[in-house]
DNA sequence: GGTCGGGCTATAC
DNA sequence: GTATAGCCCGACC
């Protein structure tokens, strides 16, 4: 039997780890069982991370993949971005809140200039998880060290540990959705899907022999069907001998198919027998021996049960060439992108065009007096309202004063302005 | 100085 | 284009 070769244990992960209807068993089983790449695909990289993620969605662990995660090329889901930000948030207040020393665990995320949470959202840090909110957010769990109402009140917000996981989940559902095919099957789509006539047109016999085996005969008669019926008329050469060779070839074909057996059925059939035999192996072993197989990067980590993988579903279990109809095209690159950092969706940013005012009446300078209009976040409207009802409707300078780390560069109108809003 | 009401501006839909 | 939130300005106490 021949030795697999990185680059095929390679094409292996990616497509069975890529693949939300496997069972997380089974993609921790193909994990231990083959050599991680020292090279591995920005999907299977992002699949790894997503499948710990699923297995343990709240925890410091799970901020470490939420920001390595960050840190790879883009989803192509346009929704990705703010679910990861909300997320890694979410995550990373939930264990502040919970943690038995609020103090310590807020300034060690949240804390300048070394918090983990605050490197990641801050500028410079990963763009996908950086927002206001996310600045005003650290900004608040700082202020609150050492301030027993702020820790009350920022518990009584981000302390629900089901509504953290419940964010990492819609992250989850984001990023499988728009995973995208593995390598094998966008190879497989080449040789017999839209792409099959032109793969084959190119081919030599040798390499069309080895495409017929990979498509089966029935599918193989059908391409080269097609095929034969795009072949110019102008090229086809038409005397005596070329249909006496043509009957030839055709006759030896029905021989060679009549007394020798498709091989293909036989090999998937030892294929899966294969899989299933070290899938049973690795599910009887001890659960905990198998998740916690080192992998190459270190990034399969805990395995879960095969219920408890969050993703999307197919109908019945996924063989690994099993042919997806409805599956996208994508144009075909015979090289990964040597530094694995292609996205799909990457494309120059051009700043976007704003409205400039000029008038001899408004000084241009009065622009940059006017202060970026800032969302207020769950934690300055609970303030707020339970400012107001201490301290009483138009007190706005109290309200402001005894809560200076809450509201962190509002001013006492901005109250007055936010309570107005509030109230329509 | 603090608050109020109206108006302006940026942004989301 | 419209609705809304956030910010600013001038008047008033």
């Amino acid at each position: 039997m021949p030795r697999l070769m990185p680059e095929d244990a390679s094409l292996l992960l990616d497509h069975v780890v890529g693949d939300p209807s496997v069972p997380a068993a089974a993609a921790n089983a193909a994990l231990a069982a083959l050599p991680f790449p020292s090279r591995p695909t920005p999907r299977l990289l992002r699949a790894s991370l997503l499948r710990r993620l699923a297995a343990d969605p709240v925890s410091a662990a799970a901020l470490d993949s939420l920001q390595l995660l960050a840190s790879l090329p883009s989803s192509p889901s346009p929704a990705a971005p703010a679910a990861a930000a909300a997320a890694h948030l979410a995550v990373a207040a939930y264990l502040a809140v919970s943690a038995p020393d609020f103090d310590a665990a807020a300034g060690a995320l949240f804390g300048r200039p070394g918090g983990r949470a605050r490197r990641a959202v801050e500028e410079g840090g990963a763009a996908a998880l950086a927002s206001d909110e996310a600045d005003a957010v650290a900004d608040q769990f700082e202020a609150a060290v050492g301030n027993s109402f702020s820790q009350t009140v920022l518990r009584g917000l981000w302390g629900d540990r089901a509504a953290a996981e419940e964010r990492v989940r819609e992250l989850l559902a984001v990023e499988w959705a728009a995973i995208g095919q593995s390598r094998l099957e966008m190879a497989a789509e080449r040789i017999v899907g839209d792409g099959a006539i032109e793969t084959w047109r190119a081919a030599d016999e040798v390499t069309r022999a080895k495409y017929r085996l990979l498509a089966g005969e029935q599918r193989a008669r059908e391409i080269e069907g097609k095929l034969g019926e795009t072949i110019p008329q102008g090229n086809q050469i038409s005397t005596p001998e070329v249909h006496k060779v043509m009957d030839a070839l055709k006759s030896s074909c029905a021989n060679l198919h009549s007394v020798v057996e498709d091989p293909l059925p036989a090999a998937k059939a030892a294929a899966d027998e294969v899989l299933a035999a070290r899938m049973d192996k690795a599910v009887d072993l001890n659960a905990g021996e198998v998740s916690n197989q080192p992998t190459a990067c270190d990034i399969a980590g805990p395995s879960a049960p095969a219920d408890n993988l969050d993703a999307p579903r197919k109908g019945t279990a996924a063989s690994l060439m099993d042919w997806n109809p409805t599956a996208r095209t994508f144009q075909w690159e015979d090289s990964p992108d040597p530094d694995g950092s292609c996205s799909p969706i990457h494309r120059p940013q051009l700043p976007s065009p704003r409205r400039t005012t000029f008038s001899p009446l408004q000084p241009a300078d009065n622009k940059a007096k006017r202060r970026k209009a800032r969302k207020w976040c769950a934690l300055e409207e609970e303030t707020l309202r339970k400012g107001v009802e201490q301290y009483g409707n138009g007190n706005w300078k109290d309200i402001l004063t005894n809560n200076p780390d809450v509201f962190i560069g509002r001013k006492a109108m901005d109250l007055k302005d936010k309570w107005r809003n509030m109230m329509r």
